[in-house]
RNA sequence: GGCUCGGUGGCAGAGUGGUGAUGUAGGGGCCUGCAAAGCCUUGCACAGCGGUUCGAUUCCGCUCCGAGCCUCCA
């Protein structure tokens, strides 16, 4: 089976062929530290997470590598704001980001470099874009030369000269071209800084990457992934830098594969500051599970645009519990082997459809209830490889649809009303049996009489 | 103005040159004292207009509409 995945390079699905058979390597621009992680920044990390996990299920050794942005004008910013020193808040947020990930049941990248562990060799690669003619000094700023590099535009398919009508940049006087971006930049006191040939400052924001993913990775590596935003100027500028460097324009001199994921909209709207409608992970956590966050997010595929509402969640909700109640059925079940058909499979091969692999396993549950001994087991391995894939179904189906209540403090109350009203039940006091039921409903709890007796979950 | 990507049933969302995914909501039914859960069943969707084709939702062209990017942004 082979795998395909969309090159934002190429603008079509490619088989996927690793530069190295046995390692490989996946870098992700990861977040800017100076806030709460939103649904967005989640997408990416789920998608990213997922891709792994795949690439896992076809090769060895997979290096994961995602890098954390902790020196920026809006940390700085943050921190002024918040009259905290910018280590302090860069180190929270770090945490939080990654806690709150890990609530998504994604996984921490293998490595998580910080941009200022790495400020030498961003001065490093700043020197030699001088040297090599790429970057030019000027007013205590370095900028990269844009039309020292050829290819520039190939990621985002823009023509320069296409691109300067309507535009809106406001050129700073110190550029030689609008198009140049910032290197390095000067730190006036009480600005962080570092001491560089170019005196006190800091670096621009697109060589951090072009940095740490040389050091951790090596070149070129098979894929850089990030927000569909990042296509322009970061991923584009961190093109120009890299292959710059390497004194070849082929961008596949860096990475061969860019992976780009969609925006999440909130109610059919941009997430923006000035609306007000930014949605935190920290905040969601306390209204849904991770399992249906990240289902939510998987929902939709990748690269479209998904649109973040109540309804959404509640659809994917239900479909999760769906799945457990599935599991359920197939408790006593015995599986020897974990094994993933090969029609899922090859949807999650094929650019990773996860709608499509949603749909078969929604095809496969739905087998269940006419299945033999056989398929059950069929039905169970494959939920539950396609689960440890995806990311989602890793709980127990009991605990999880709140049937398991050993813990409920209100255990002897709740049983006791059952008793109850199965006894008003044996006497045809259905009037009684039903107010018994309606009271146990506000507390949450749903009962369900079966062939075995009465049994009863928390409804969540 | 430029570039890119989209427009699929009430909603969400895959996919395909010919046998009409999947979920959710809705209708009908089974089961149940009634429920819950489950099961069965139903809905003739592919923006519009042309073209190619034996046949197009799927390919091509045009039109309309929407989104993203061109400035920091996942």
């Amino acid at each position: 089976m082979v795998l395909k995945i969309h090159n934002t390079l190429s603008g079509t699905k490619e088989i996927f062929k690793p530069v190295d058979e046995k390692h490989v390597r996946v870098y992700a621009c990861g977040p800017t530290v100076y806030n709460f992680a939103h649904i967005g920044n989640a997408r990416m990390a789920v998608a990213n997470d997922l891709l792994i996990n795949v690439l896992r299920t076809q090769y060895k050794k997979v290096t994961y590598v995602s890098n954390i942005t902790d020196i920026d004008d809006k940390i700085i910013d943050a921190a002024h704001e918040l009259n905290e020193p910018i280590k302090n808040l860069t180190t929270k947020y770090t945490k939080i980001y990654n806690e709150d990930m890990g609530y998504l049941n994604v996984r921490l990248p293998d490595v998580q470099p910080r941009a200022t562990d790495h400020i030498n060799e961003m001065i490093d690669l700043t020197k030699k874009l001088i040297e090599s003619g790429n970057a030019y000094e000027k007013e205590g700023h370095v900028l990269f030369h844009v039309p020292s590099f050829s290819k520039y535009g190939v990621l985002s398919k823009r023509n320069r000269d296409e691109q300067i009508a309507g535009s809106r940049v406001d050129v700073a006087p110190f550029k030689k071209d609008p198009a140049d971006f910032i290197l390095w930049k000067p730190s006036p006191s009480p600005l962080p800084g570092w001491d560089s040939p170019w005196g006190f400052g800091r670096p621009g924001w697109h060589l951090e990457c072009s940095a740490m993913s040389e050091k951790t990775l090596g070149l070129p590596f098979d894929i850089h992934s990030g927000g569909m935003d990042l296509v322009f100027p970061h991923h584009e500028n961190e093109i120009a830098q890299t292959c710059s460097l390497n004194k070849n324009h082929d961008p596949k001199s860096f990475a061969h594969f860019w992976f780009h994921n969609g925006f999440v909209n909130v109610e059919g709207e941009k997430m923006s500051k000035s609306i007000g409608n930014i949605r935190l992970v920290h905040d969601l956590k306390n209204q849904f599970s991770g399992e249906v966050l990240r289902l939510t997010l998987l929902s939709a595929h990748y690269r479209q645009p998904l649109n973040w509402t109540k309804e959404i969640i509640d659809q994917n909700s239900k479909m999760l519990d769906r799945f457990y109640r599935t599991l359920k059925e197939l408790k006593d079940i015995e599986i020897t082997s974990q094994y993933l058909s090969d029609e899922i499979m090859q949807s999650l091969l094929d650019d990773i459809n996860t709608p499509k692999v949603l749909a078969q396993l929604n095809t496969l549950s739905n087998k269940l209830s006419s299945a033999n001994k056989e398929e059950k087991i069929n039905i169970k391995n494959n939920l539950i490889a396609a689960g440890k894939i995806l990311g989602i179904m890793v709980e127990d189906p009991e605990v999880w649809l709140g049937y398991n209540q050993s813990e409920n403090p209100e255990k002897e109350e709740i049983e006791g009303l059952i008793n109850q009203r199965n006894e008003a039940r044996r006497d045809k006091d259905f009037k009684l049996a039903d107010k018994i039921r309606d009271e146990l409903k506000i507390k949450g709890i749903e009962i369900e009489d079966t062939k075995n007796g009465t049994i009863w979950r928390k409804d969540s």
